[in-house]
DNA sequence: TCGTTATGAACGAGCGCTCAATCAACGAGG
DNA sequence: CCTCGTTGATTGAGCGCTCGTTCATAACGA
């Protein structure tokens, strides 16, 4: 289930279980910290203590604040590719599929909005060498969209006048979930979710239908 | 010139003159400070120093850290806002006018990568009153686009099918400049900011144009 | 000289991180 | 069955330091 690379971060217990179970407490409690109060002010005793054990214990499953961060990214996104992934069953055409991949995808951005932002604000927080696996797991997603645009392409169901068109349409679709949520101020006003993924939806497929180009010269 | 309602932070200067040239080196110094290093990262002192004053006078022009942070906010919405509008003249029909709205919109956006990033990462951080003003800052860029819109659909130069459209497409407007530059290390590799620019232009284009609906069904 | 502005040493709260001490579990030796 | 030593996990007081903020004093200008 879902390898992918990781960086490891080094640790003074020897039972790995242990690890494992220790880590899966601290990322728990620093998502919850860190998107109430961000991860600058949130204090690595407030993980500690959040997590129920002290600041001493904490340190012996990590080397740095800043390593929190890096397994907080990755499991956030972690869990958005595993539920993302698990909502999207080819379904018929790459048309049909497309359809219900959308709806799929912004409703668990729905459900992961905090998460999402938390991405947004914290990412340039992690040192150098981490962003590039985070990086690395955001594209993964836009690959799957990719996937299923060039199956639409290739059955027939979805048209692109622009070859291009299969890269920027994915990053397009995976920004509108984005979008619901770092602008669910302006949105949530304007808009409930079933209209927004209504509405949405209906504007890709057009671009994705046949039809006349540029309208009256 | 830009009047709108601001917060208007305290000073123990009088001269009104040299408090708004200070806060403009404060702005400067600060803004590139945050770019580079974020808000959380970057001392008092830095800015200070950066400003060519000590942290004692930083403190006769500002209250708090969070005060630089709100101002630089400002400046930066402002700008954007400035920029914009000086670059938007209404030209011809609405879908003309929309046409060089979007071409100007996003290279705006693409000069201005590093401050819409800030914004983005660290609006955050303000205190809570403050967000209510930098979100009024931000829908009124979108309500730049709305009015675009009404008007290419009152001359019947752009046609929407759901009359909820006008919102969302501007949202969505808005949100492609912000894209280019959140995931430029995506796009950047895949297309030049021109090819974006029309590439996205002609998808929007494309929903705006009469058509038939769904596709097969 | 008097009002206004500038200075930077000093303050002290709070932070990330360490480490000597403690505890729990377990097995070998009597 | 009871020691007692060993190993590995846990603890939290405390270290060293940074940073936002203040204030007594100096400098300046009219």
């Amino acid at each position: 289930m879902l390898i992918h690379q990781q960086k490891d971060i080094p640790t003074l217990i020897k039972d790995t279980g242990l690890v494992e179970t220790r880590r899966r407490q601290i990322v728990q409690a620093a998502v919850d910290l860190f998107i109430q109060k961000g991860f600058h002010k949130t204090t690595t005793r407030e993980i500690a203590g959040r997590a129920n054990f002290s600041i001493g214990t904490l340190y012996e499953y990590i080397q740095s604040k800043e390593d929190i961060l890096y397994l907080v990214c990755e499991f956030i996104h972690s869990e958005m590719e595993k539920q993302v992934k698990e909502a999207i069953k080819p379904a018929g055409t790459g048309r049909d599929t497309l359809k219900n991949a959308i709806d799929r995808y912004l409703r668990v951005c729905d459900l992961m909005q905090d998460h999402i932002l938390l991405i947004y604000r914290e990412t340039a927080s992690l040192p150098g060498d981490s962003i590039s696996y985070v990086l690395r797991n955001e594209s993964r997603i836009t690959g799957m969209f990719e996937d299923i645009l060039t199956r639409g392409k290739d059955d027939g169901t979805l048209k692109l006048r622009h070859h291009r068109g299969i890269t920027l349409i994915a990053h397009n679709i995976t920004v509108l979930g984005h979008m619901w949520t770092f602008r669910r101020w302006f949105l949530k006003k304007a808009f409930t979710l079933d209209e927004y993924i209504e509405l949405q939806t209906s504007l890709i497929l057009n671009e994705l239908s046949s039809h006349n180009g540029d309208g009256p010269p």
